[in-house]
RNA sequence: GCCCCCGUUGUGUAGUGGCCUAGCACGCCGCCCUCUCAAGGCGGUAGCGCGGGUUCGAAUCCCGUCGGGGGUACCA
């Protein structure tokens, strides 16, 4: 029996393709399908290619290209072939194969596949309306011209586009996650696949290169659902004229929905990689993230690794739903691959964020070093995201302590300040500067001797302290602050507070 | 309009005729722990779109219906 995903290929023989157009910051629809290529790849030890599809002159970029390079780096998501890379089908850009689709096009213009197509859209329009057709498209009027109405149509100085002769009869294709897909030809016109100017569309260049790169399975987006057939019409052109094998088999991706019930748009604020990377989430939990829209590990399970992934992917258990993409659920997988990151790990990634924000200087002096270092060991079960984690840790390098307005009106009041004088009181006459003797002689001051409950001993320290009401531990920050500027924090909380009921009372 | 896809709690899913008084995770709510916040532990909330069949029995099969989405280009 042959296998249901494979055929009768050799498991390592798979050949899939990610095919971004370089128009910057990749979305995270685009994210996913890249990462389930990847994970189709390396599941069966096959290749994956990246190629990039820029055929469209008007709206790629260099840095398009470059981001699209970048992000891939990001997130660790490794292929065999393409830019950079090279291998055996190059080159790998689109933009530099025009000659390739040239010769290719003269060849399916030659087999009778395709045709020249004088039509303009006004015409087409107005023989659809005439004849009361519910179909939408091109009617096919070209297929047939005489050499005389085409000797006409060049005395007008027409342009032509270059069109596919639809089979006349159904396309039928087995999706990889969809099961069985049929379209009847009367759905299905003639579509162009080279521009008036000669360039050459999406339409022709996306199958033409996944034959001639010898790609077996195309995982995409729902949305190139309704292109299939046409793409499958131009596979078997192609396999006619000696290129490729015929169609690849197919497995068509649930898209991803952003709030409300529309596919997260380019324009929708998350939508793109970057956003998440600037915010400090890891890799591999919007990874992990994403693979969840669509695909499961197993029922009680969510969190895993991409080397989990690789193993346990399978096509076949991709669920065809429309899945909306929840910030909620991808913060909580960011944060569970947090805390199973090394505090080494987690130092070395946190680095960044904490130069971006002036906080340490790049490379930290020792001192700050040994901050960050325990600084992590504080905060790597609190923070979601490397952004959270800069930010929780910003007070222990501030020379200025930022306060949170609200919570010191809430907790530097009157009682307060007494609290936090008469906690520099306790600590000022330490002789060692060490969260154990800080704890213990914060404790006898103000619960044992002063009788507080221990939650209402610490607010107001910790804010005098962190600028906040929550922060990491106070007894471990205020030995990583150090003695001097801890008491100096504590003298200064009259101030703060002062500047806070200013504040309060003006109109901003 | 036409074509195609999809339809289990708020979200992602498990479920392929009896194991379903519908499981898990996130969220949300409460409790415990606790120097705040997290983490951890315990508990709670909420769902098979609808209507017909088939069957002793249906979330699961069939028909219809409704709803949502995608496509319908000389964009990709």
């Amino acid at each position: 029996m042959t296998d249901p995903v494979l055929g009768d290929l050799a498991p390592e023989k798979v050949r899939v393709r990610f095919p971004p157009s370089p128009t910057g910051n990749l979305h995270v629809g685009n994210v996913r399908s890249a990462l389930f290529n990847w994970a189709f790849a390396r599941h069966f030890g096959g290749t994956l290619v990246l190629r990039i599809e820029d055929t469209d002159l008007a709206r790629n970029t260099a840095e398009g290209y470059a981001s699209v390079m970048d992000a891939l780096a990001w997130l660790g998501i490794d292929y065999d072939e393409g830019p950079g890379v090279g291998g055996e089908f190059g080159p790998y850009k689109q933009s530099e194969r025009f000659e390739t689709y040239r010769e290719i096009v003269g060849q399916l213009l030659e087999s009778g596949a395709a045709y020249d197509c004088y039509c303009t859209n006004e015409e087409v329009e107005a023989r659809r309306k005439a004849s009361g057709s519910k179909v939408q498209g091109y009617d096919g009027f070209c297929r047939h011209l005489t050499e005389d109405q085409r000797a006409e149509f060049v005395r007008e100085s027409r342009t032509h586009v270059v069109r596919i002769r639809m089979p006349e009869r159904p396309i039928v294709f087995d999706d990889l996650v969809r099961g069985e897909v049929i379209f009847a030809p009367e759905n299905v016109p003639d579509f162009a696949i080279v521009r008036a100017n000669g360039d050459p569309l999406y339409t022709l260049v996306n199958p033409v290169d996944d034959a001639l790169m010898g790609i077996t399975h195309v995982l995409r987006g729902e949305d190139l659902l309704s292109s299939t057939p046409r793409q499958v019409a131009l596979y078997e052109a192609l396999q006619a004229i000696g290129i490729g094998q015929g169609a690849p088999r197919f497995g068509h991706l649930p898209i991803v929905m952003g709030e409300g019930n529309k596919r997260l748009s380019k324009r929708d604020a998350g939508s793109g990689l970057s956003d998440y990377v600037s915010r400090g989430f890891l890799p591999e939990g919007l990874l992990n993230y994403l693979a969840l829209l669509g695909w499961g590990i197993a029922e009680d399970r969510d969190v895993f690794t991409m080397a989990e992934m690789a193993e346990a992917f399978d096509i076949r258990r991709v669920n065809p739903n429309p899945a909306r993409f929840d910030l909620k659920k991808l913060e909580a997988i960011n944060a569970a691959h947090m805390r199973m990151l090394s505090i080494e790990d987690l130092e070395r990634r946190l680095l960044p964020f904490l130069h971006e924000a002036d906080l340490v200087q790049d490379p930290p002096t020792p001192e700050e070093t040994l901050k960050v270092t325990e600084g992590c060991v504080l905060i790597h079960e609190r923070v979601g995201t490397l952004g959270e984690g800069a930010d929780m840790l910003a007070f222990l390098f501030l020379d200025d302590v930022v306060y949170d307005q609200t919570d010191v009106a809430k907790v530097l009041d009157e009682n307060g300040l007494s609290v936090v004088a008469a906690a520099r009181d306790a600590l000022e006459v330490l002789t060692e500067w060490k969260t154990e003797t800080i704890d213990a002689a914060l404790r006898a001051k103000l619960v044992d001797e002063l009788g507080m409950k221990p939650r209402n001993a610490f607010g107001p320290v910790r804010v005098a302290i962190t600028g906040r009401r929550i922060s990491p531990p106070l007894f471990e920050s205020l030995e990583l602050l150090g003695r001097q500027e801890s008491l100096a924090r504590l003298d200064a909380a009259p101030a703060a507070a002062g500047s806070a009921t200013a504040a309060a009372v003006e109109p901003s």
